[in-house]
DNA sequence: TCGATTTGTCGGCCTTTCCGACAATACAC
DNA sequence: GTGTATTGTCGGAAAGGCCGACAAATCGA
């Protein structure tokens, strides 16, 4: 399928493997049917020695990511069902939603929340029950009706900077949602965005970019000072340990370790040279398959540490078995 | 009570006993609290020989009344119940509402209809039960406790000229509501609004005045080709037997016939010569008090009929014992 | 490993809401 | 009047939804 795909799409002979640009501007969008979350960017293609620019641009970048707190969750059973309301986990009560009234018998309060697109969410937030937890009740199945959620569906709360709740889904992967009609092809899409990339690369003029993380999570669009961080720090050599940060279902993080086994251009032909995925790597644990086996330089961070460190023989409760290192 | 508000307007000399106005805009409001309907016009105080702009607005006027259908019910117990729904007249739910597909089992369809605020209101409409009949449930108890309506509180369906469907209700007269808090006392709202007219008048300059037709049912504004119609053809003498149409509760309409008494200024002071209520009358039917006894020349029509029909000796089903005419 | 804490599920109980039965009312002739 | 059509009210049943009980899962030492 991967070749079928390349098969279509035409090769774009100014079309440089990387465009450094300006970035003007970002804005978040969700699908108004499935709340499917998208960004939206204005890039402008400059010469690379342009660095005030540059730096101007990455300055902003930092500033427009506000310092907020958040939650997730995944959804129970008895979370979806209409037989009752949603059990906030503790934490997340008493450090993102305003604080109750304890002396109130029983301690409970009026919750709004916004959407993406910008609908506002009522519920009743209650402390009670024996033992005390904290629930949603009046409001909530609304919500998870209105928005079709299912057990193993995500709900997210953000408080943000102004101590306003937002409020956010993300859908369990049931089978790979249907976006066809809604939505350009993935073959479309692409052919669309280089000629457009192509066309603003000869002109330094602007274009736009969709980043849709669940649709396609590959990121082409990479922070210039990150980039320039990895390029000029990290020394790549075969055999090399790195650790890479991988995201967990729960938007939790967790690092792997593996081995680099090789350097080469993940597409010879229409990207000579690039540097996306051009290293071939090896993971100390987990199943072959489960993670790529080409990664970017600015992905990893090299492991510094003394000569040789064991693959770690595991300390308990972890599920799976580890593969060996750097067989593949 | 009356004569305590006289005593605090004041006089204005130069405001005639009456304003031949172009009219510019009519727009229909309604109060976000209780739903009250009122209408804002802006009137331009104009020379009377200008005909060819009365014309003209005149004619506006007309066409600004779309042809719609609608129907009104006062709702019953059982419909203000949480219990269930709301019971649809049969004439209205196949005259008004999207026809229902009967070829379903059983017949039923969303329907939506949009209030006064421009709120969408969503209901489930179902033909069902024995004898069939249709009704309004899901989404219905929420409008009815949206809008804290009451059995004898009535509720208005409208399909306008693009087939959309309106929705408008009209309390119950409980005891008479209490504006005070969010409106201009009655008091304040006269005497200004007789400074905008004078000064207006005065100028030729527009000025706006609202109409709310259950605050203040009284029409101080009327159309001049039907006062002209008015002044023109009916010949007023003392004794004259003439109809007049009343609204009934239910938005209908029923004549009554009356004799007119007197012909006299009602405020010999500060509006003589008016024709606004100089017509004392005493009606066929109903008590004293029941009817207001000075009426305007456009609002009657005058019986053409043979010189004398007796007053009705009233036929049957009447629930009230009428007055005798012309006693006052 | 073990106790404490957190939270998922359930039965109980009350309210809401959907349904047709039936009767009261309105209407047509 | 009298028969028919319409619609208001009700009992019954199902679903929604709030509550604490209890136990399963998780966490921390």
């Amino acid at each position: 399928m991967q070749k079928d795909i390349n098969a279509h799409i035409p090769n774009y002979p100014n079309l440089p493997s990387k465009l450094i640009c300006l970035l003007h501007n970002v804005t978040l969008h969700a699908d108004p049917e499935t709340d499917e979350v998208y960004a939206q960017m204005t890039l402008q293609p400059v010469n690379s020695y342009d660095k005030e620019a540059l730096q101007a641009s990455e300055l902003a970048l930092k500033q427009t990511r506000p310092q907020t707190e958040f939650f997730c969750k995944t959804l129970t059973a008895s979370d979806t069902s209409t037989h009752g309301g949603f059990s906030v986990p503790r934490r997340a009560a008493e450090k993102i939603f305003p604080p109750l009234d304890f002396s109130m018998q029983p301690p409970a309060q009026e919750l709004q929340a916004r959407d993406l697109h910008d609908n506002l969410w009522t519920f009743r937030h209650i402390y009670r029950g024996q033992p005390k937890r904290y629930l949603l009740t009046t409001g909530w199945s609304l919500f998870v009706s209105g928005k079709r959620l299912f057990a193993g569906d995500s709900v997210l709360f953000i408080r943000d900077q102004k101590q306003q709740l937002l409020l956010g889904i993300r859908r369990a992967n049931r089978q790979p949602t249907n976006l066809s009609s809604s939505v350009l092809s993935t073959d479309s899409m692409h052919i669309g965005i280089l000629a457009a990339a192509a066309h603003a690369a000869a002109n330094h003029s602007p274009f736009t970019v969709f980043y849709n993380p669940r649709a396609s999570p590959s990121e082409f669009v990479i922070p210039f000072a990150k980039y320039q961080k990895a390029v000029y720090s990290n020394q790549i050599s075969l055999g090399m340990r790195f650790r890479m940060m991988f995201e967990t279902e729960e938007l939790g993080t967790r690092r792997y370790m593996g081995t680099i086994t090789g350097i080469s251009d993940l597409d010879p032909v229409r990207w000579k040279n690039s540097q996306w995925r051009n290293l071939q790597v090896g993971w100390d644990e987990s199943a072959a398959g489960e993670r790529r086996n080409r990664v970017s330089i600015w992905e990893i961070e090299p492991v510094v540490a003394p000569f040789f460190i064991c693959p770690p023989p595991f300390f308990g409760k972890r599920p799976r078995q580890p593969g060996m290192p750097g067989t593949f």
